[in-house]
DNA sequence: ACCTCAAATTTGTAGGATGATTGGTTCATT
DNA sequence: AATGAACCAATCATCCTACAAATTTGAGGT
């Protein structure tokens, strides 16, 4: 006999699960606006309240958004992501930079194993937008562009979960990275050790690619100190 | 100008701040009853709906538990256990490993450089309690000492968001740990690579310990296969 | 063409009413 | 006294109506 578990999903229940099909299968997009709450509740079939505690507790896991007057939207289509952020806030800067350490390590590791042509398109298209951001001297659009290779560095470990981590971090990582950059002030060597790394990912070096981030890393550290 | 950000906060995004400050200061205990919503609507001053999205918030990300006729319960500290669980869910055995990979070889680097003497015993007695359930042959007991083992590693590394975040894992996880220590049925090389990893922390051989770390995973994703 | 202001749309908050589930109490029957 | 049925109280679940606040839209006047 198998004393049943929590046996009965509540209404709300049900809408959020319903709302969370919508939005992974795509049929919600994200940024769209969903429709209004009148209509939602006549699709649903339940009453205002039950609605709202449904949307409302997405908007709190992140994946939504409402702005009063306007209307809700799809903002991402993973919870993931906003209860990391909110954790990382609670840390300081140099654990949050050890666990970005422990990410680009593993994602340079694979990115390096599994990399297509697609991946190395696209990192070289963003490495190109540093070079330029760099001889520009425009900061503000070399971190950008820094921002932008790194994620591609990690879609090519073709590994969701690595991405989906990396990327909420990310914002987090903004403040932190724009700090970091001001204190090591020589451009060249972060320029430099990034070209070194996406090459030993293109060439499949997948030592050279990890020792490359650790370099890296290090010398983060060091700034920190 | 500077376009104002969201500024204003909603009166359930104000509750719903307000019952996580209760619960992580510890005045709303894990495992207790909170007060009805008739209470709750008088101490926050706010309507039965205002509180009920709120709370249904704080349900839905994992913190706390309704049960109808009973009242509602303080379920967990961190909403980045239950966003973990739900996301692993929906990945794949490699996915998983991989993150894992990451985590545990960042964590095994800096265990080896931080570890005290205090980590040094704790390390010692779960490898202790790893070799005698091996002798035993006690599947069980071996399983549950690796994973206090690898979590004693993990605190030796002394980043509180990295252990955090592998505790989380280690939740979600427990299940694939099973399956995979089913498949690689060599359980000497099992013990003796942990025994390795160990001795390497505890020498301070940062690249031993790293390489140890990632021999094992290797193993785990051969395993897959 | 431009400005003003009213209306429509949409989410936010309030408060009441009723149903469902659980736990305990009372009380009659055995 | 033990048992069990009926009742009652506490609590969350759902539904309803009403109004407030924010935003967009458009009509009307200058």
């Amino acid at each position: 006999m198998t004393i049943s578990k929590t046996n009965r999903l509540s209404l709300v229940e049900q809408v959020v699960s319903q709302i969370e099909s919508l939005i992974e299968s795509g049929e919600w997009k994200i940024g769209n606006q969903i429709p209004p709450e009148m209509d939602l509740i006549k699709q649903f079939d339940v009453s205002r309240n039950t609605l709202r505690e449904a949307v409302r507790s997405l908007v709190y896991a992140g994946l939504l958004v409402t702005k009063q007057g306007k209307g809700t939207f799809v903002k991402s289509s993973s919870a993931l992501g906003v209860a990391f952020q909110r954790r990382i806030q609670q840390s300081g800067i140099l654990e949050t930079l050890e666990v970005r350490h422990a990410l680009e390590r593993e994602g340079a590791q694979l990115a390096a194993l599994r990399r297509n042509q697609e991946d190395i398109e696209q990192m070289s298209i963003h490495i190109e937008a540093c070079r330029k951001a760099a001889e520009a001297k425009d900061r503000k659009a070399y971190e950008e562009a820094d921002i932008q290779l790194h994620k591609s560095i990690m879609g090519s470990s073709h590994n969701d979960l690595l991405i989906d981590l990396y990327e909420h971090m990310e914002d987090s990582l903004h403040a932190s990275i724009h700090q970091i950059a001001e204190m090591s002030s020589d451009g060249n060597f972060h320029l430099n050790i990034h070209c070194n790394l996406v090459d030993a990912i293109i060439e499949q070096d997948v030592n050279r690619a990890i020792e490359t981030v650790n370099e890296y890393i290090a010398q983060f550290k060091k700034s920190l100190v």
